[in-house]
DNA sequence: GCTGGCACTCAACGATACCGAGTGCCAAGG
DNA sequence: CCTTGGCACTCGGTATCGTTGAGTGCCAGC
């Protein structure tokens, strides 16, 4: 599609234009080592270029800037192989050291430390559908009227929904219902739609149904993926303009969008999605980068990362990668090899 | 301190500067309705509100701007029975009655609704020192040397801690270690140093003991106050400068200067912070409004506005005191009139 | 087919002038 | 003595206008 040449100079477009955030002219391109062609060749092609819609020039006599294809052509044209320079390398291996600790506050931990790792704002999204085993259940009284039910999965999440009943809980009954639950839900898969059968009381077997509604996906607006941002004054830093900044800050606190977008990325079985790729007006000057994350070899969720078209691509490639490997294996076992 | 004349400019330029955004003439002062004066009346008096430190001038021939002891007196001035119009109390109400659900995502959604309410970013912090008493202790295994152990308090927090064994854990072992767990904590106060009697066995001691230990203060780092901010991108929109707004930014990621913040302000006794009395200088262009809620009669915890300093204090008080208040009566117990 | 050369374009920058909002001060008037 | 209209003055903001220089497209020659 492109020849030798036509990609190398491309390449070279993009990389000092995600340098420097300036229009790249010719004479740069040219000076570039290993491409020995003089400037006047790089701007032929680089016309060539701009017609098949890989350059943009922002006014006549200015450099080119890439457009999302010639983004796209870059990001697919990079070794699969990206690795993560020293320093980096050694933060992730501290990061995961230590890092312990119960699963939200896990996820809240990498998100912000993918953030600074990369230094673009991270996501961290926790799939609603944990087809995780139920551990452990059970009810405790709150208040006279007021049952909490906590589900313990084997993730290591937790479930919880507060109960309303309609009359004062008798510790005897929220007892009896709480033994029910744990003797008939544990092992079962969470969100699977639960069921058991009536026992003789019928009072217990009125909180118990409480507990079970409660606990069916859907039925609580809870029971949504949860959303971990990291990081996100950082795109402050990625743009100068403070209309852009203000879309993109407006995008990142409307959670159920960047969910259906990352979700969106993966099904297209992409890794990276480009500027108008996203398909977010807001962010057509945004890409972001995703890998899923696995716990017990089970999908899990999702690791991102929101940065400017011109972000680095290579790197943060490495990062999410390498992240998302080692925080399902941190969340696989308590300690995996340390 | 300042006669009726003085302060009534003063306020007219407080009124008009958190408007406009523009320095304030005299002339302008001279046309508010109630203050019958000519316009040389009013630069005279300006001139001397200058001098004492209540205005500031950008540069000569432009109006004048308040400072934050100009602030500090509108504010000290406003009457303390403020109100909210009919349809931000339209929509207090419907939110807190349809608001439901467990602490956390109570908090979270109030950060984010209190934000939309105001138009300013939101913060609730929740007290780390929640005196709670504990409802429920379990122990549940999720690994062969995992345990997770999961604290209900009588707040309807969840405490959870994970736990990792020297050795594999004995089902039998950690059953009876949770059991004597919940026989001797549920009821005490969480967070005190809590100390039980060794059994006789040795193996379910050491379980009980790293359980304990994870839960006292101070030992785990999630043992800190939790924080929940919503509306991070208004202050986008509140301010011109790329350079405040990334400032800005950058402090609502360190959740610890947040909380110190807002401590040291109640603390202090004030319900305001203006400025410079905030002792953060990237926030010398905002202001925060605070106001504890209580669970049950005792303080557990903060809601907070961080605005521009040109905020609208009136309308901000109002709406950080009537939800401050709804939050704790919703927290308080399951339902309260509704 | 590549390259040096050249005319051309156009955003960015700086200098200059102008405008007008706003001030400070003063002298006259109640 | 305080207030007020008048007036000269200040100075940031905006518009105008060259100038500059990076960068382009094209062409003729190697």
């Amino acid at each position: 599609m492109l020849d030798d040449r036509k990609a190398a100079i491309l390449r070279a477009v993009v990389e000092e234009y995600i340098e420097t955030a300036q229009p790249v002219g010719s004479a740069s391109v040219a000076r570039v080592p290993g491409l020995s062609v003089s400037s006047a060749t790089v701007r032929n092609e680089m016309g060539a270029l701009e017609r098949d819609g890989y350059l943009a020039q922002p006014h006549t006599s200015a450099g080119r800037i890439p457009t999302d294809k010639g983004y796209r052509f870059f990001v697919d044209s990079l070794t699969p192989t990206g690795r993560l320079d020293a320093s980096q390398n050694q933060q992730v291996r501290t990061f995961f050291n230590r890092a312990h600790g119960e699963l939200e506050r896990m996820l809240s931990d990498t998100s912000r430390f993918l953030a600074g790792l990369t230094d673009y704002a991270a996501v961290v999204v926790r799939d609603a559908e944990d087809p995780a085993r139920i551990r452990s259940v059970q009810l405790v009284v709150l208040a006279p009227r007021v049952v909490l039910a906590v589900v313990v999965l084997a993730s290591g999440a937790i479930e919880k929904r507060t109960l309303e009943l309609a009359e004062d809980a008798d510790e005897m009954v929220v007892g009896a219902a709480s033994a029910r639950l744990a003797s008939h839900l544990v092992g079962e898969i969470f969100g699977t739609s639960l069921r058991l059968p009536d026992s003789e009381v019928p009072d217990v077997d009125r909180v118990v149904a409480a507990a079970v509604r409660s606990l069916l996906p859907g039925e609580e607006p809870e029971y949504q993926p949860q959303v971990f941002i990291g990081g996100a004054a950082r795109m402050a830093a990625a743009f100068d303009a403070v209309g852009t900044i203000r879309q993109v800050l407006g995008i990142l606190e409307q959670q159920y969008v960047l969910v259906s977008l990352v979700k969106d990325v993966l099904d297209r079985g992409l890794t990276v999605a480009i500027g108008g790729e996203l398909g977010v007006q807001p962010l057509s000057d945004c890409s972001i980068v995703v890998a899923p994350y696995e716990i017990e070899g089970e999908p899990a969720g999702t690791v991102g990362i929101l940065g400017p078209t011109r972000m680095h691509y290579e790197q943060t490639l490495a990062a999410v990668a390498v992240v998302s490997r080692r925080l399902g294996q941190a969340l696989s076992k308590g300690s995996e090899e340390r």
